[in-house]
Formats: C-alpha cells, sequence, structure tokens
DNA sequence: ATCGTTTCTGCAATCGATTACATGATAGCT
DNA sequence: AGCTATCATGTAATCGATTGCAGAAACGAT
C-alpha cells in the first residue's frame, strides 16, 4: 500500500502514543504499561514495521556488527570457523562481516576498520600476520573496539585469543611416526613468518630431539599450506637421493598434493612412505589412502571466539575469565602411515 | 590524545572551514575550490579523521553493504564464490555481510533483511530454496532492495541470476562415460528438491536417451552433496546385484565419499568403475585417482553477480544488459574414468 | 559602473530511532 | 486531606554526516 518503509512515527500514530513509547516498547518492554505494549506491538504488525538500523546503530553508538579478518574466504578450514562465529553472532543479534586479508588493498582498510569503532563493535582476526600491525598501534588512550585472536596468533601480543597447541599437536604427529618405527622423518611446513608454521616445525623438533631422533634440515621443505605447495614439495622429495620415510605436514591440503605428487611418482603412501597432516578437514577420512592426521576443533574455535568477542564488547572493562583460551588437538590415526618397510 | 573519535565538527573547525565544505570536499571534491580542498585534506589528516558509516548511511539512505544469503558457509564450493563476491564488492566500496541459511531461525530474519533495505542494499542468494519465498511476497509496489540469484535458481523466478548450465554439464560427463564404452551407468544426486540435483538429473536422462542407453531408476541414488552421502551410496552401489560400471556424482565431494567406500570395499576405480564428479574443487586433481569432473567457474560466479547487483543498485530503474547469465562448465578429464574393463 | 553568471561556501534542516528530563497520573501513607 | 513515591508517557535534544537553498565573492561582458 504504502510506498514507503514504515517508521516508527507511523507505528507511533496508529496505536495513538508517542514515538518515544513506541520505542520504548520495543527495546524495553518491562518500562512499558501491559496495555500500551500490546497495542504498540499490533500497530507494528499492521504497520510491518521494523527498525531501522543505521538509524539504531547512530543514536546507539553501536553497529550490530562484528568484522572477521579471515586471510582466505576460499579456504574449508576458515570457512568452517567463520561457520562457528556466525552462528554464535546471530544467535546475539550481530551481522558478521566478512573481510580478505589476502587482498593487499584492504590492508589499510582493515586497520582503520580496527582503529575506529563505527564499523564493527568488535573484532575477531584470523590472520596472524597482522597482530603486529595491531600491536604496533594500540596506543591505548584511543577508543578501540574489543579484539579477539583465532586460530593465528603471535605470541609477544596479549590480546584475548583461542587457538590449538599447535606444538602439542605437532608432537603428537612425531610419536606416533616414532612409534611405528619411523626415524627418519621430513617436514613440509607452511609460509614462512606464520605463527602456526613456527610452533609445529618448534614443537617437531622438540619431540624429535627428546626421542633421540637426527634432524636433517635438508628434509625441512617450505610450503604455504596450499595443495599446490605439497605438490611442488613432492617434487622436491622424489629429487632427494636419501629420502625419509615419513613426512609430517603442516596442513591437510598440502599432505593431499604431497601423496598425490608420490604417487604420480610411482611411490606408495603408506607402503613406501608414512604421511601424517594436520587440521583433519572432512575429506581426510576420504582420501585414498584415509588421513592420519591431527584434529583441530574449527567450528569450536569460531565459537568460542564470538563468544569471547561478545563478552568483551558488552563489558569491556571487565577483562575475561580466561583471556587465552587453548583448545586440545587430537591424532586422528588413519590409513596413511604404517609400520617402516622392513627392507628399509 | 584525544579520548573520542574526531568527527566532523573537528576538522571543519582544523581547517576552518564548514561541516559541509568538509562533507563535500570529502565526498565531492570537484565542488569545492583547490585550496579549501587540500586544507580539508590536511585537517583530515591531522585529525585522523573517518567517515562515521552509521551517520552517513542514515542520511544517505543506504547501508554500503551487500548481503549474501549462503545455504552452508562451511562448503568449500560456497565460500569461493563468496571470494569472488566480497572482491568485486570491495572495489566498489561495499561490506559483505554473510548470513548462512542452513540454520532455520534465520529463515524469516532473512527474507525481512530483504523486505526491508535498511540493512542492506542489495542481495545476492545462493540458495535456491529461497527463491519462492522471495517470489511469493513480491508485492512490487513495496520498495525493496535488488537482488541477485546465483548458483542456484529456480526456473519460474525470473530475477536476475548467474549460474551454469548444469544440463550441458550433466551431458558433457554421460558423453564422456559413453564414448569411454559404458552402457550402465548410475547416479548419486544432490538433495531432492533442489535445482541442481533436478537439472542434472534431467540432462543426464536426455544424454542417455539421445545415445540410447537404458536409464534404470534403481541405479539413481539419492544423495545431498555432502561427503557422508557420497559414502552412503557406496553402500549401497556395493549392496546391488547388478552394478553400474559408472557413476555420475551430481558433486565432486560426493564421489570422494564413493571412491573411498568402493575402495574400502574392495573395488577398484576406475578399474571396476569409472565415477564423474561435478564442481571440480580444488583438492580433485589431487585425489587419488584424480577425479574426472565437470568445471564450475565458481570465482566467476561470485564476481559477475556482484558485478550485477551493484549495477542494479546503481540505476535500480535501468534493467540488466543481460540479466540471465550462463556460464559454460566444461569436462575435465582426469584418472577416476576409463575404458570399461573387456571382461564386463 | 552595472548587471548577469558562475563558483564557492555556510546555514540549517534532515535522515529515524533513542533517551534525559519533565510532566501528569495514580497509589500509598500519615 | 495532603504529601510523597512510583510509574507511565510525552517532549525535545541528540547521534554525525549530507544537502537544498541562499548568500557572497569573483569574473566577464556591455
Amino acid at each position: 500500500m504504502e510506498d514507503r518503509l514504515p517508521k516508527i512515527q507511523d507505528v507511533a500514530r496508529e496505536a495513538g502514543v508517542s514515538t518515544a513509547t513506541v520505542s520504548r516498547a520495543l527495546s524495553h518492554p518491562a518500562m512499558v504499561a501491559e496495555a500500551t505494549r500490546e497495542a504498540v506491538l499490533k500497530a507494528v504488525r499492521k504497520t510491518g514495521y521494523r527498525v531501522h538500523q543505521a538509524a539504531r546503530n547512530l543514536r546507539r553508538g553501536r553497529t550490530g556488527a562484528i568484522v572477521a579478518l579471515v586471510p582466505n574466504i576460499g579456504n574449508p578450514f576458515f570457512s568452517q570457523v567463520l561457520a562457528g562465529i556466525e552462528s554464535v553472532a546471530a544467535r546475539h543479534g550481530y551481522s558478521v562481516l566478512v573481510a580478505d586479508t589476502s587482498r593487499p588493498q584492504n590492508r589499510r582498510e582493515q586497520i582503520s576498520v580496527y582503529q575506529h569503532s563505527d564499523r564493527a563493535d568488535g573484532l575477531i582476526v584470523l590472520d596472524g600476520r597482522l597482530a603486529l600491525d595491531f600491536g604496533r598501534k594500540g596506543r591505548t588512550d584511543e577508543p578501540r573496539p574489543p579484539i579477539v585472536f583465532a586460530c593465528e596468533w603471535n605470541e609477544d601480543i596479549t590480546f584475548p585469543s583461542v587457538m590449538i597447541d599447535n606444538r602439542v599437536g605437532a608432537r603428537k604427529a612425531i610419536e606416533h611416526l616414532y612409534a611405528l618405527g619411523h626415524r627418519n622423518i621430513g617436514h613440509v611446513s607452511g609460509p614462512q613468518g606464520n605463527v602456526h608454521t613456527q610452533a609445529r616445525k618448534e614443537g617437531m623438533c622438540d619431540m624429535m630431539r627428546e626421542l633421540g631422533v637426527r634432524i636433517r634440515p635438508q628434509w625441512f621443505l617450505n610450503g604455504d599450506f596450499t595443495l599446490q605447495s605439497g605438490l611442488d614439495a613432492s617434487a622436491q622429495w622424489l629429487a632427494m637421493k636419501e629420502k625419509p620415510t615419513a613426512v609430517f605436514c603442516s596442513s591437510d591440503e598440502m599432505a593431499f598434493g604431497f601423496i598425490s605428487g608420490l604417487k604420480a611418482g610411482g611411490y606408495d603412501v603408506p607402503g613406501d612412505v608414512s604421511v601424517v597432516g594436520f587440521d583433519d578437514i572432512d575429506i581426510s577420512r576420504c582420501f585414498i589412502p584415509a588421513l592420519t592426521t591431527i584434529r583441530q576443533p574449527r567450528l569450536e574455535i569460531g565459537t568460542i571466539a564470538a563468544n569471547m568477542l561478545i563478552e568483551l564488547i558488552a563489558s569491556p572493562n571487565e577483562p575475561l575469565a580466561e583471556p587465552q583460551c587453548s583448545l586440545p588437538v587430537d591424532l586422528i590415526v588413519r590409513d596413511s602411515t604404517a609400520q617402516i618397510p622392513p627392507a628399509a
């Protein structure tokens, strides 16, 4: 009927009250008399009114949105974390804005999003590289929306964070390979400078030292978590004179690429080489061979981070009960690892 | 220094001009004298001013955001499409809000987001199920933000849309299997009621009829695009007395589950059975065997949809040059299909 | 010098909802 | 009855940026 959206005025007129009362009936029902509230609600239904978010946000000084900074939206690992964030956010009436930090022109924009709280009430940062930027800019006298780091995280930053114990994960992987008899163990790492990369590599080396296994730098290959980099690593492996009998890959996707390359080169997994991944993405259990890997609770990372953030938004001055949350990871043994072949 | 964010007033004072001039210098630089503009920009830099989005949106009557309704954020297929949307949106100064339609409590909310244009300037709908809802509610005299459907799409709805030609994709898959000598062809479909499911099944059957291949309903298994449903289908296949020698799966993930189940049951792909997937997600080329599949240009779907939407937002009354965009799909032949074994 | 343009800038209204404060009504108490 | 406390509601200011309108300044033409 109307050719414009109903506003609070229209509801007020319809219900025979002031706009203030309508606003209160909707936002603070207890402040308004039973009968009035009913009348307002009826008028709302009749007019089809819905609050105009921009106006509400302007007045209330909040945005009703939280921003998630993701290194790569296309990565299934992150999309699961996002799904967790989104479910919690929606339950609390927040929208989730997703920004992909992989496009360089975004970086500056994101920092400023952070500095000014007018675009989001809070941030969840899934990109560890940004930790430093945020850390540096931190003039504490400046108003800033709460931030929670998830997944990736920089050790010298003290923001609230939720992550998994990369070191323990890597140790479990090595322990498993060791128990199978492997003493010649290689590694395909994540991108240089990444916190996961670093922590997993360290956990791996620590464990190897503890077990008295020799660490050979030439068996440490550089990857970047992607399928392709796993494939590239397999080519390097094939070219080695002395080859490790087991390889720990810092992501499942790299493990897939690596195994795929090995098969193409005529080697069998786990017959000739055992491979352990990291993440336990969905497909890992259906890969052939099903991948032995370290499981990360991806959904949970998202939900916990979102809950922390929402708590921070609600009471910014109250510190969190547990600001640094570290989730356990599990070794999932499948078919890509086996006893070391007797011949070797 | 300041304990509150700089506002346009502060810039105006600093530059010695009115707020109107500051606003114009930023939004319509041509309207303002060279020298004044410089002064304003200097003041902006000095104060660290950034426009307050909520205020701007309220005044301008737009939100600067577009909403993407996704059936399942966690699905890597959609996250690639999202990545495409996000890149275009960012280039035009729009934020992307992602909403997951899989949670039922969201459905009503989403419809109302759509009906009221106060939360988003436009919508991209990746969930075909919502097409009907939108279609029904379509009282054309009501103001509504522009909508573009992507991927999934309901034939009797005439919204602008970008999708791929499911029929042709399915035909190519069958044609390929036929050329390899297969005459006994099965299918694992997507969820019932889904447009992709329907179109692919129809394309498949059309092609089989044209080629004179017998269609056996008991070889058509129901899936839902997920890994698990492919695994379930493999159990059904294993239980069949007469088995097809080739199976066309309506998604790559299902194909993975299916092949995985077959291997576990002692059958070889492609030795005993040829399998074709649909989507060409990243991992397909590294699966073992590398998956023969139909490639969908996922990123492109997103970018085109976003471009269409932004054009619609800019000039809502001007119809699009090409409102229904259909992208071509290609058959990618890899190692999961082979000549029919001579024994059979 | 006068008038008409053109260009630039400022004033103040405006977007729509929220909320501090004021007011009026009602109830409760002495 | 008179006074206070409590509750419900209305009035109007407010959030911060944008923009229609109008005034001022500068310029050109006659």
